[in-house]
DNA sequence: TGAAATGTTGGGGCG
DNA sequence: ACGCCCCAACATTTC
């Protein structure tokens, strides 16, 4: 009853309520909390994350610390390599074992695999990533499921094991006082880590988290099943960054959500709403099975295929300059605010991998860098699905048609408007196409193709025959190969 | 968690 | 009254 815990924060779990780890140590006795900021953070290699993610990962720190004093405890936050800090403060300071959220990121796992080499004293991982452990669910014949919907049924099946989530503790001990805190920081400021801070980012912490989930619960998800598609409305939960950042519990999500007593006419919504956390849970399942995923496509038809390499192409996708407007509204959507909507995502993946044919891991990588809500697990498959070489994903002839997909689900052209506001004075008939305005109504919006507003980079019906028959062609050649 | 091409059907205009 | 054409509207298939 009086052993020492380390409580080590990795930066998917920063809340106190529904924290395994956190509730475990409180009830054996003295807990410390620790949040290492690793250079690894900062580093040019992947998974880098960006300043995006940094501000609302420095809010969050902010918060926890704050809401672990009002437990009578605090954070403490060390500078260095993760690998070398946790073995380090544990044999210094004497604890009995350290306890931490299990993580899905492969390169997390290796650090977690070499502390436990290193550490004297047991670390233990609990769940609270997912809402059920990894490899819990598999197919009668034992393997992961490749399928989504044979891996929802399973789920249902299954689903009253994700049980309720915890109060955080009521109350903590304080920090040991002979434990030497020296080499211990302040949460760094954003000026001092050379980020400015970015008025666009929702904030993030815990109760930024709560208030989120809730205006989501009371106002939101009732539509979810039409709304969520909209691009012009605020019609998703807008919770992907703290279920990335941990500041709210999938399970504390899933209960609620689980607990909403819905009109007849939501209960598709929810169960729609539902489903998107069940893929998350895929997501997370099939990268903890395959950790290989981060380097290669999951279809062996699609290694070695032949993406075309085109700096101008590649830039004018990054920048929002490819002459699609939804394309163009989804690029400055991610560098502005760090989060794009999930259907705008799926247009711009599907535009960059088959239209221009760019490699899906460049997309993906910057994608990770720019995102708030960074998640190795569903970017990878979202990115894999969207090439069509992933694990269940659409079939590589499935191309979205951006102007379509704006029609449909901008109708009004308003998302465009908000994002690519050079072509805002367009009516809503040709706003996703401005290329095919008439004269007159151009001048009238003061769209000057080429000049305001960049030329189509790529005819579509052109730019879909070509991908099309590349892929045919090396998808046939590599099964051919694998027969012979 | 597509889109485009192609096929089918059925109502209405018209000779 | 009838066949013919046109063409939505919907269904199926192909990429």
């Amino acid at each position: 009853m009086t052993a020492r815990t380390l409580v080590w924060y990795r930066g998917n779990d920063l809340r106190v309520s529904d924290h395994r780890p956190l509730s475990d140590a409180a009830q054996s006795g003295s807990v410390v909390p620790v949040f290492v900021l690793d250079p690894h953070f900062f580093a040019v290699k992947p998974p880098r994350r960006g300043a995006h993610r940094m501000q609302f990962l420095i809010e969050s720190l902010v918060e926890l610390n704050q809401n672990l004093a009002r437990l009578g405890s605090k954070l403490i936050v060390v500078s260095g390599k993760t690998v070398e800090v946790i073995p380090r403060l544990a044999r210094q300071w004497n604890v009995d074992r350290v306890v931490a959220q299990r993580v899905t990121e492969p390169l997390a796992r290796e650090w977690e695999e070499r502390i436990a080499r290193l550490l004297s004293v047991p670390l233990i991982l609990l769940e609270g990533e997912t809402l059920l452990p990894p490899r819990t669910l598999r197919t009668g014949a034992g393997t992961p499921y490749l399928v989504f919907t044979p891996f929802a049924r399973a789920f249902a099946k299954v689903a009253d094991e994700v049980g309720s989530p915890l109060l955080a503790p009521r109350k903590l001990p304080p920090l040991p006082s002979a434990l030497s805190v020296s080499e211990t920081l302040a949460i760094p400021s954003l000026a001092e880590l050379g980020i400015s801070a970015n008025r666009h980012l929702h904030s993030g912490g815990e109760t930024a988290a709560k208030r989120r989930l809730q205006s989501f619960l009371r106002t939101t998800l009732a539509d979810y099943a039409e709304g969520r598609d909209r691009m012009d409305l605020p019609g998703t939960s807008r919770l992907s960054a703290d279920l990335s950042l941990g500041t709210i519990s999938v399970r504390t999500v899933w209960d609620a959500v689980c607990r909403c007593r819905a009109a007849p006419r939501a209960v598709r919504s929810l169960d729609a709403f539902r489903n998107e956390l069940i893929w998350r849970e895929f997501a997370h399942s099939t990268l903890w099975d395959r950790p290989e995923l981060l380097e290669a496509p999951f279809r062996k038809d699609f290694l070695d295929f032949p993406w075309r390499k085109d700096d101008g192409d590649w830039d004018a996708w990054v920048q929002g300059t490819t002459g699609y407007p939804v394309v163009d509204a989804a690029a400055r959507q991610l560098l502005t605010e760090g989060w794009v909507h999930n259907r705008a995502r799926m247009v711009a993946a599907s535009f960059l991998t088959k239209h221009l044919m760019i490699d899906f891991r460049l997309g993906e990588k910057h994608y990770l860098e720019q995102l708030v809500d960074a998640d190795c697990a569903s970017n990878n498959m979202g990115w894999q699905w969207s090439a069509g070489c992933g694990c269940d994903a659409q079939p590589y002839f499935r191309i979205f048609n951006p102007l379509v997909q704006g029609e449909r689900f901008d109708p009004d052209g308003q998302y465009v408007r908000r994002w690519v506001p050079e072509l805002a004075k367009l009516p809503a008939k040709y706003i996703h196409r401005p290329a095919a305005a008439p004269g007159a109504v151009r001048l009238a919006a003061s769209v000057v193709m080429g000049k305001t507003y960049p030329e189509p980079r790529v005819d579509h019906v052109a730019a879909r025959s070509r991908f099309l028959q590349i892929a045919e062609s090396h998808i046939n050649k590599a099964r051919a190969n694998a027969d012979s």
